[in-house]
DNA sequence: TTGATGGGGTTGTATAGACTTACCTAGAGT
DNA sequence: ACTCTAGGTAAGTCTATACAACCCCATCAA
């Protein structure tokens, strides 16, 4: 069939996108392939058509639906296994944590109602422990902060901070019921370093009562420090209940 | 039938790679190039032999050769230009790979004694779940294992891994008393991406015993998927005791 | 001197066809 | 129930060929 047509353009499903762009026919492919993917058509897990019914399908040949769909499995998007087919693959690329974010913005990312709340703020002097995080003597004034942050009113994080006087000497005085302490120092300046350790710890009485936990639930702390122009200038205690959270992150090596 | 030595069409450069492994001619290519590069016999900035003079060198098709160039190309292993030629890209851009640490070389650097028992070497099928993690469908085969490590006959990590038999099909008869899984999948190859996810869990009886704690401490479990080649190769769950052990990092910004 | 033209080399894309390899299933034989 | 085998399907690879797009440079003309 279809032998008399050797001397047409192939004028096919894809001319209309080749009359729109002249990009090259595996990108009209890819094009095809993730234009029904993300409208749905060609829901996560589903089977695509094989390669040789995309050739008729797309009058294109094999080997150009193979570069497409080769190329379509190294993004990511489906995946391949020979003798058995291709299929669509991730729901959702994961967003990149562990990085400095705004809890907020966390939150509102995933579609969530940010709201906190301040619990404490004050002038504390460090002790011991406290002042070695900071490569200070004991006894250093320094700011103390407690929020409690919320998603849908569900208590997500409480985040203790210290923070140095010398670096946001205003710091007592910010109304963080409409800004929020990461946004406010970050915009004093953005840290020149950061530090980041993960622990998992069994709450404190305290902590449990602040997350509202039925029970002594594992929970993720993070222990955050930032250093502008060689200084500590704060040190961050944020606590996570183990079941509403966790990081993340994914990286080409 | 396998006739069996169907390698030797073509006597030709790559012939005696041929005979090592029976890998792609293309990926042969690859390797040709790679080890020119990394030796230094093509220096960075250099001009490589154009497709068609790589077709005579290595005797195969110019589409083969092309397609080596295209995926060094983005390996960002060297640069091209349309009318102009192939060039040597990178120098070293190595940087931090070692996110992904070998616990053996963390507890000795540490100064503690490592060992490690294998409590688990099997091939299974993999559930909905597992299968998702994978991009995979239901059912599919994949290699289990579970060890524990020691630091000085203290638990410290729970280690299980599930390997997709495509990328490590010998996975099953390694001896991981002396080689360790992580060593042995980044031999075959190191990954091209991956994911980390951290999560603080409450223990089930089995972790805790094998753990040898006294109650339900908090863990860490940090979830690792890693990517060869558009695919998952490999997703391994470490599971720590939270008074043992913590993530951490430090990197300018 | 400046600008246009064109040829040769190089990568980019596309095709048809063949063969290989891997997976799955159904059926036959324990 | 279990294992083995054969056949079908689909992706993986490789080849030979063709043309397109692009760059560089030499040549030639204004």
């Amino acid at each position: 069939m279809a032998s008399d047509t050797d001397t047409l353009p192939r004028r096919t499903v894809l001319s209309d996108l080749t009359a729109a762009r002249p990009a090259s026919r595996y990108e009209q492919v890819k094009h095809y392939i993730t234009e029904r993917i993300a409208s749905g058509e060609w829901g996560v897990g589903s089977r695509l058509p094989s390669e040789n019914e995309l050739v008729e399908t797309l009058g294109v040949s094999r080997m150009t639906v193979h570069r497409a769909l080769r190329e379509l499995m190294g993004e990511g998007i489906v995946t391949r296994a020979q003798g058995v087919g291709t299929f669509v693959a991730r729901p959702a690329p994961r967003a990149e944590v562990l990085e400095l974010r705004d809890i907020a913005d966390d939150i509102q990312a995933g579609g969530g109602r940010h709201r906190s709340r301040v619990v404490l703020l004050e002038t504390i002097r460090a002790d011991g422990h406290l002042a070695l995080a900071f490569d200070q003597r004991p006894g250093v004034k320094l700011f103390h902060s407690v929020l409690i942050h919320y998603e849908d009113d569900t208590p997500l994080q409480i985040e203790e901070r210290f923070v140095s006087p010398h670096f946001a000497p205003d710091y007592l005085d910010q109304d963080f019921a409409t800004t929020h302490p990461h946004r406010y120092l970050f915009q004093i300046s953005p840290p020149h370093e950061v530090e980041h350790v993960i622990f998992a710890v069994t709450p404190e009485a305290e902590q449990q009562a602040l997350l509202e936990l039925d029970g002594p639930e594992a929970c993720l702390q993070l222990v955050r420090r930032t250093w502008v122009e060689g200084r500590v200038v704060m040190r961050g205690v944020f606590t996570y209940p183990g079941s509403r959270y966790s990081f993340g992150g994914r990286r080409q090596t």
